[in-house]
DNA sequence: GATATATTCAACTATATGGTTGTAAAAGAA
DNA sequence: TTCTTTTACAACCATATAGTTGAATATATC
């Protein structure tokens, strides 16, 4: 098998792969907001959390808008729209399987 | 906000985060497999696949079992559902956002 | 016992990641 | 204009990741 690149997902799971980052999507739920907002309440640099934000940007999973000098970050639930699409395939095998379990007790 | 750490869900998607790492596990889902059929169709060492394997099996993605000198390998679809259920959150959002969409369509 | 197979371990390399600090630039407020 | 706020850029550091190679170990097979 020649691995079927998918670079998208790549950075899709990457961003999600920290804590940090994942905690910025659940603050966007609650709407838009400027980087400075999203690094108060983590504990890091103001420059740490806008890396963070610039991952997740790569990874389609937020946008920005440049009002005057404040960034608005708001989340782009499409990405994870995506990945939940590529979980989908498992969690049917993993239906599949529980089925099958299932049907083993049912015979005994 | 102090981050709520998961590390579980960090090594999930840090392990799904790797097309090689994906491939191997879509090749699980035909059943057990040992580490040489998994390396073979990777275009890289036995090893590095060795090392894939090892990462998977961390993030509780795989787990092995060993039949005298061979490492046969299963798939285990729980942590994928526990990814899945990270996702739900936001693609609950991503319907509301949808819904709302919608609405606004409408009124026009 | 000798050989082949499947795997791990150890050491190493190159690059990526997550973080820092210092400096600069742009925009709003005084 | 000056001061403050919000951000980016550059350089740096420590650690992790993805890969390699060579040697060792354990199990089958001849």
């Amino acid at each position: 098998m020649v691995v079927k690149e998918s670079p998208a997902l790549d950075r899709i799971f990457q961003a999600l792969a920290n804590p940090s980052r994942r905690a910025m999507l659940r603050m966007l739920t609650d709407g838009e907001q400027n980087i400075s907002s999203l690094a108060e309440p983590l504990q890091m640099s103001f420059e740490g959390a806008s890396k963070h934000v610039r991952v997740l940007e790569q990874a389609g999973l937020v946008a920005r808008r440049v009002r005057g000098r404040v960034h608005l970050v708001r989340i782009r639930p499409m990405a994870l729209v995506q990945a939940n699409e590529w979980l989908e395939f498992y969690t049917r095998f993993w239906n599949q399987q529980m089925d099958a379990l299932e049907a083993m007790f049912d015979e005994e």
